[in-house]
DNA sequence: GAGTGGTCTAGACCACACT
DNA sequence: GTGTGGTCTAGACCACTCC
């Protein structure tokens, strides 16, 4: 499967052309042991916490030099899916992490300090059938298996966050209100350790809405009051979306960091 | 000032240890080439848009080897502080560039597609002195001298972004109304062109609040109603501060549109 | 064809962590 | 000490752009 060791970079085989490509698409030798790689983090051969083969036991495997292994996992790494360790080598990356806990969470206090984890208040967590929008977000079909939860998230003792996630129904079979309530750590966490799904990257789309009634008291604020929207979309390996999360935010005390480069 | 070609990495120069480091910060040789590039980039050796020398001519001014200078050049690409392209050589990073235009702009409009440049109106455009707020952010002294501007922004004629800018006196001495009004391109262009200011990362605090009646009447909506509060701090080479941006934004047909990973 | 960035290899040595 | 990732070099060849 893989080229012999001594091959040059033009006899590589072809990357596959997906039917209407443009282009021809020349993929690098490195390009394509990042795909294998991929497929085992996918497999689960290996798993979020555990350490990877070492870069000369890949090289071995993939029959290639160990710089080709090293370009293919710099790229792994510069898209958080791997975390290298100078001595001691190279983890699949997980939400657990104490240094990345709550990595999707952009919400901070003014004050500029992290804080505490937040406390948890679930209102409701239950089966249903996929709305139409729900569904186009999640890759499913209108009426499909949904798993809706809604929560309240807490600083301090103030309401900050209200949350609704929707989950398709076949990952998520089987999770309760009990475990969104007692599982301690991050919910990403969780869906790695209990169902085996872990969310590699997310896009979101923010708004300034007016709180409801019912928002609005489940917030602690008055009603028409703005609060931010925040829509998000949440894929695990190979850009599968498994989550939609739609979270209202008080920006009184809080407000939402963002890095642009 | 290079270590000789034949140095092994165990003989670099040590770096310089700044006063009060916690660790003696071991510095690669890449490092140090990049931070001579940048020395270069922030000096105006090399101007945004143009070609700076080839990987071959670098290695051979720092006496180096090529792949040295290519993780140098690779980190600088990271950042977004120079653009490679193959065949034709690395460049100066420039708000210019068609296709990264409005780089640091995340509102796009709910139809998803990209639109044709705003229409801008310049409201004010005069000199003031900084309050502690403004000065705090721009590592200025309360009471230095900033330009003030304020501006609306619309999409096919209707106004959506109220911003006001502050920018250190300094460095944009002569910055004028009718500057900001008939330059073609984006604002942060026009720094580049007119000021030799390039801005190249910045932080935004985004918050939702309600519009007060001078400002829903610029925007065009009912006081009240919500609005998105983005106030960006943008940066140039080594991170000083040279703008201090407040935009409201209307995210009736637009949002905010963010990637996490 | 000449010049530029991009890929791949092979080997040496360094920094770090564990034991 | 051993094993891991991290750095550096030198040389070969490929892909792309322009003349």
């Amino acid at each position: 499967m893989a080229p012999a060791p001594s091959l040059s970079a033009g006899e590589l085989a072809a990357a596959p052309d997906p039917a209407g490509a443009a282009t021809p698409a020349f993929s690098p030798l490195y390009r394509q042991i990042k795909a294998l790689m991929l497929q085992s983090l996918e497999a689960g051969e290996w798993k979020p916490g555990e350490a990877i083969p070492s870069e000369m036991d890949l090289a071995t495997r993939y029959r290639v030099s160990q710089g080709t292994v090293r370009k293919a996992v710099d790229e792994l790494a510069a898209e958080n899916l791997v975390v290298r360790r100078q001595g001691k080598g190279t983890f699949v990356a997980t939400h657990a992490e104490q240094h990345v806990r709550y990595r999707f969470l952009k919400l901070v206090p003014d004050s500029g300090n992290n804080e505490g984890p937040a406390e948890r208040s679930v209102l409701e967590c239950k089966r249903a059938r996929a709305p139409a929008e729900v569904a186009r977000a999640l890759a499913l079909r209108p009426g499909d298996a949904v798993l809706q939860a809604r929560r309240v998230l807490s600083f301090g003792g103030v309401p900050t966050i209200l949350e609704d996630l929707w989950l398709p129904g076949n990952a998520f079979k089987g999770l309760s209100a009990e475990q969104m309530t007692g599982f301690v750590g991050p919910t990403y966490v969780m869906f790695e350790v209990d169902f085996g799904v872990r969310m590699v990257r997310a896009e979101e789309k923010i708004r300034a809405v007016a709180a409801d009634t019912s928002q609005a008291a489940l917030l602690k604020v008055e009603p028409g009051s703005p609060l931010l929207s925040v829509e998000r979309v949440a894929y695990t390996y190979n850009d599968v979306p498994m989550e939609l999360r739609r979270g209202l935010y008080r920006t009184d005390t809080h407000h939402y960091r963002n890095e642009l480069s």
